[in-house]
DNA sequence: CCTACCGATCGGTAGG
DNA sequence: CCTACCGATCGGTAGG
């Protein structure tokens, strides 16, 4: 169940753990190599997109040799799947995050801010974010530390729809199939946003999140005119 | 508008255009390199991903030199922009074929076609669509011919919207913003299939295009119970 | 469209 | 975690 309390109780534990990741930019070198190289690899993928990616370029923007990365990524994909696991996390506690920052009353209103708020986190995270949805990535999520996370972030929307639906504000239909839908109408919109197509059609994508907005309302009206 | 005869008209173009297509496996090297080229491109992202693709390994499966592409595709972005605009030719065409097969009786029909085989192209033709939407691709889109092409294949979907439109069978708002709702659905369905998601969150995936049916038909209903 | 080169980059390993 | 190697791959070019 996706209540305020339970929101918060997951929100405390979430930013206690991400507290002990501070960093200064020198002075890795001895047990923070590992997200030295998290923290590269995501400026190397938010700027030159997937395919820039490299052991070595992680090793030298991080600053230590390209045999470094060795012990803690054997591969590349080792260090795509880090920063996915990563970006799951992140994607979680960013959507709790606004759920109770916006304190909405029903929660056919939680539902909708979770959809604004997960076209927000990829335009603003899109290293994340295309890591998160890479081929290969998406194939070894059986890599159990991936799963889990991947499993929590999607189990957010879930029980944001179970609630939903036991409020009976939505159909009677199984939660999982409902939440599928509105994962696949977010996920479109924030996929078409990163990859610039929303501009590329003429969408005003300056805000993709008002595009967003418009479209999770559109999901619960549904196309039929009233009635 | 999206009648049955601008659609017979418009299947007529694209099956004349892609009648001398035709190839044997072997005996390029006059005229036809460029195809050839095309088609080994294809199998190589269909089977390795897109980063699998180089100029060189297209030239070895097109059984020519690493040298000879260069007349016809200088980089490995003009590879997969070609690539890209043939699978929105190839995409459009898809889509007013079922579209004339299934001989829909309202228009509101017609759309739930147009979703549902967005879909099923995306599932069954992988290699055009990773190109189709690789981040490089989508981003040199104001590349003339590839920018027809996709614009091309939008439009149908509008047109179909429009027509509804008209009929009042959907709510009265833009054309476009309505399309734009249904586009963002059907693709994030479709990248998810495609990158296997669907069977990592347990749905069963041996047949995505039945859960586009279920989706579309949900767009329409839209989430809120019935009155 | 081919052969024969080139420099750059990458992952991998030995040895410390 | 570093230096110093290695073979493989890639895009690019000269010259025919």
């Amino acid at each position: 169940m996706l209540t305020l309390s339970t929101i918060r109780a997951t929100l405390k534990s979430v930013r206690s753990r991400s507290r002990d990741t501070r960093r200064g930019r020198k002075g890795y070198h001895h047990g923070r190599l590992r997200q030295a190289l998290l923290d590269a690899s995501l400026e190397i993928v938010a700027e030159g997109g997937p395919s820039a990616l490299s052991l070595r370029k992680a090793a030298s923007r991080a600053g230590v040799s390209h045999a470094a990365p060795k012990r803690h990524f054997a591969t590349v994909g080792d260090l795509y799947c880090a920063i996915a696991e990563d970006g799951y996390r992140k994607l979680r506690a960013h959507l709790l995050e606004r759920v109770a920052q916006s304190d909405p009353v029903t929660p056919v209103q939680a539902l909708a801010i979770l959809g604004v708020a997960y076209v927000e986190f990829a335009t603003s995270h899109p290293g994340h974010f295309r890591a998160m949805f890479h081929p290969g990535v998406t194939d070894r999520a059986a890599s159990h530390p991936l799963e889990q996370a991947v499993g929590e972030a999607f189990d957010v929307l879930v029980e944001a729809m179970e609630h939903c639906r036991q409020a009976g504000e939505v159909r009677p239909a199984p939660p999982r199939e409902l939440a599928l839908g509105a994962w696949a109408l977010v996920h479109g919109l924030a996929v078409l946003a990163v990859d610039h197509q929303l501009v590329n059609r003429g969408f005003s994508s300056d805000d993709p999140v008002a595009l967003a907005r418009e479209s999770t309302q559109q999901l619960y009206l549904g196309l039929r005119p009233d009635l």
